[in-house]
DNA sequence: ACCCCTTTCTGTCATGCTGACAAAAAGCTA
DNA sequence: TAGCTTTTTGTCAGCATGACAGAAAGGGGT
């Protein structure tokens, strides 16, 4: 650092996308089979180099998703979940990758892009218990971004935001199980988000399909902020027994 | 991305640090003076570029940490807080920084290093207020960094790192106000405190300084995830109102 | 029409946490 | 001993929660 001449070294920044949504009321995550070297024909996932040296990190993120999986994702909330930069994480260099995370409601099947053999939603269960393989810390990646959106669902008003523009309760109950991996009392949930103020606004009158009571109908408040928070039960076994 | 030929672009890449601590029952940020150019004489958090290419990034912390401010801080745990990448924020070029944040009790006065003029605390809420600019856009990286902090108290053990290995409840009360910036009742604090599950447990018998009944003597317990979670009451008014 | 089944919705009840506050305990000082 | 400060122990009402009972509102089958 003292010496004049140095120059710091450059590194390669790419981003990595996960995209979690919700299909046949369970988590999934967006995945590419990778179509050029390294870890080709492996799972990764969506993301990519910056296109060039002025793009804008989030800009790169979004380029990348419609590219790799035409997803039209114009509305879709990109935010920052890590930054991993592990050395040799990356057999290509010194590779430093940001990550972006987005959640949202039922999402079509993807169309591989330029770069992707293929795209498709993979449950994330498989991912975290390591039955799929993913490309370099994919894996982790993965799960540091199920974590932020299961901490997230707690706090936000994020949950509607799975749900479509009209939901009974009881759907976006099964968005909160589905993402925490647990079961919940209907009754208690039921009575939970009514009291949360701004979570759900009624919208329109009951009724709904197959069996059983018609569901009132209810659409996503203003709030982003939930007061009180949701908590999830399973927390309180979390303290660390020495 | 079509183009056999297209080479990634590299950038440069940087940490910063946001090093909390109390001081004088504030909160406080280790800022340095710049030596160099650009915004030389301004503050700014301290950091740098990695020295070379094979640099893990939380080496590079520690390194910039120990070369600009001399503290001894083997034992300080870095924390990932966020990554700041947007084109322009530096005049060098496309420069992209990793921010780091530890929190730390009671820490000495440091002494300036080579790239740095002058090293020293300064009050977080005078550059939360605006009244000391800092280079770059190290203003936002110090808020968020601080909002991190405010929420890593109320979840985890972290405001016992701030005081020394033996305290009263009363030392860890201030914490809380210096942090989170408001007032707390203390009969209500100690309760809340007491029946939370090995968050402090008593060290040795009671007695302290100066005036008033002897405190009794707490150490940090072993748990680290606080269940249930320390609410600051503010919270409530943060629904964003539409 | 009637019964059964499913799902949604409304209550109830005991428990435990919280905020607000009273008051006792334990020192020090004058 | 009185007065002051700070810590510690209670008290009390209100609110949120978990567990669960049971009513309401449909549809399908006979």
């Amino acid at each position: 650092m003292t010496d004049d001449r140095w120059v710091p070294p450059p590194v390669l920044l790419t981003v990595d996308l996960v995209i979690l949504t919700l299909r046949e009321s369970r988590l999934q995550v967006l995945l590419v089979e990778r179509g050029v070297e390294p870890y080709k024909g492996d799972l990764a996932l969506p993301g990519g180099f910056l296109q060039h040296p002025e793009e804008d990190l989030i800009t790169a993120a979004h380029r990348e998703l419609s590219e790799e999986a035409d997803l039209d994702v114009e509305t879709l909330r990109l935010e920052q979940s890590g930054v991993y930069g592990e050395p040799g994480r990356d057999p290509r260099g010194r590779v430093v990758s940001v990550a972006y995370l987005a959640i949202a409601p039922r999402l079509p099947e993807p169309i591989a892009g330029t770069d992707a053999a293929d795209a498709r939603w993979q449950p994330v269960d498989h991912v975290l218990s390591g039955d799929l393989k993913l490309a370099f810390d994919h894996r982790r990646i993965v799960e540091d971004g199920v974590e932020r959106a299961r901490v997230k669902l707690e706090h936000s008003a994020l949950a509607t935001a799975f749900c479509g523009p009209i939901f009974t309760i009881t759907e976006l109950q099964e968005v909160y199980e589905a993402v925490w991996g647990i079961p919940l009392d209907p009754r208690n949930f039921y009575r939970k988000v009514q009291k949360t103020d701004g979570f759900i606004v009624p919208a329109g009158s009951a009724r709904k399909s197959a069996t059983g009571r018609p569901a009132r109908l209810f659409k996503a408040g203003q709030c982003e902020v939930l007061y009180p928070p949701m908590v999830r039960p399973s927390e309180s076994s979390n303290t660390k027994e020495q």
